[in-house]
DNA sequence: TCAAAGTAGTTCACCATCTAACTATCAGCA
DNA sequence: TGCTGATAGTTAGATGGTGAACTACTTTGA
């Protein structure tokens, strides 16, 4: 069963069948991994539309910080590095949560320059109430496949991560 | 051989032992995809800076046009679908192309509501110029898998696409 | 045949991000 | 002890994206 992304390298191979660079194999993979993303995104965005107070952004940010390892608190220069934003990003970011009174941010005691960031027990509801939704939807979007299949494409991209040194 | 991911997962799954929804092969997948894609970002974007007058956004406008099925030409409306942004920010970015002289923008005389885009002699030779380090960057980032395994991946990544109805 | 609905592209106001200063603080070392 | 250089966070200005009007044109159907 060919998708789309077949016919597109498929004619792109045609237009290359010369170049020994071009890899359908390569691009396929590449460009359909973007195309799962992508559908992924889509759903994400349209579980937050009308949400006018506590945007799909807003989420990202607290979700960043109550997977932090231990104990659900962070800097803004770690939760910017896992949010992949800059620090700037984050600032703002994190102004619209406190504002919102979603997360604390204290001046650390031992270095002065450190802000500490915690969720309050508000901002703690708050994500439990869409993660569980975030998490059925990425298994929607996996449902296709058995769970050999899952942990065999999991070996695959595994092996990929581990060769770019992550 | 675990990875950066394997951590994570491990971490959450455990904070979530009770809870069956969570499936750590599925959200391996996906983080997994993702920080490929970052990765693959990072190298684009690093190919294009100190390129002032050819930007990367530049780059990804004139690629989606030329492999375009037929022949290189096309409307904005077909741009902005295949670059996956809004007609609206096409307009400006062929606005650029236009105004570097790398795209023509022309009146379709039969339906005078649409523009047809087509690339100037100069657009297909700047393409040509950074496409092959692309598809090179590309092939590197998916070094690490053997012909074999290319081929496994894309058969699992095209039943999750197929599945997803494009 | 002509009014109503639909479509293509653009413009505009707003927003999130980026890079590049800038401020405040800390660490290392003469 | 007191420079020097590094580091954390914020601020400022520019950029590129979005969604919602808006203009011009085409299609539909009574």
């Amino acid at each position: 069963m060919r998708d789309s992304v077949d016919q597109h390298v498929a004619r792109w191979s045609a237009f290359w069948k010369d170049e020994p660079a071009f890899d359908p194999e390569v691009e396929g993979a590449l460009i359909r991994m973007i195309h799962i993303q992508r559908r992924l995104r889509r759903d994400d965005a349209a579980a937050f539309v009308g949400s006018e107070d506590f945007t799909l952004q807003d989420y990202k940010t607290l979700h960043v910080l109550m997977v932090q390892p231990w104990p659900t608190e962070a800097t803004p220069a770690q939760l910017a590095e896992a949010a992949n934003v800059t620090r700037a990003a984050m600032t703002s970011r994190l102004d619209r949560l406190v504002e919102a009174g979603l997360v604390t941010r204290e001046m650390d005691a031992g270095d002065r320059r450190r802000m500490i960031i915690r969720p309050t027990q508000r901002g703690r509801e708050m994500w439990d109430r869409y993660v569980f939704e975030g998490i059925e939807r990425d298994k929607q979007v996996m449902a296709a496949l058995t769970r050999d299949e899952l942990v065999q494409l999991n070996a695959l991209l595994r092996k990929v991560l581990l060769s770019l040194g992550e």
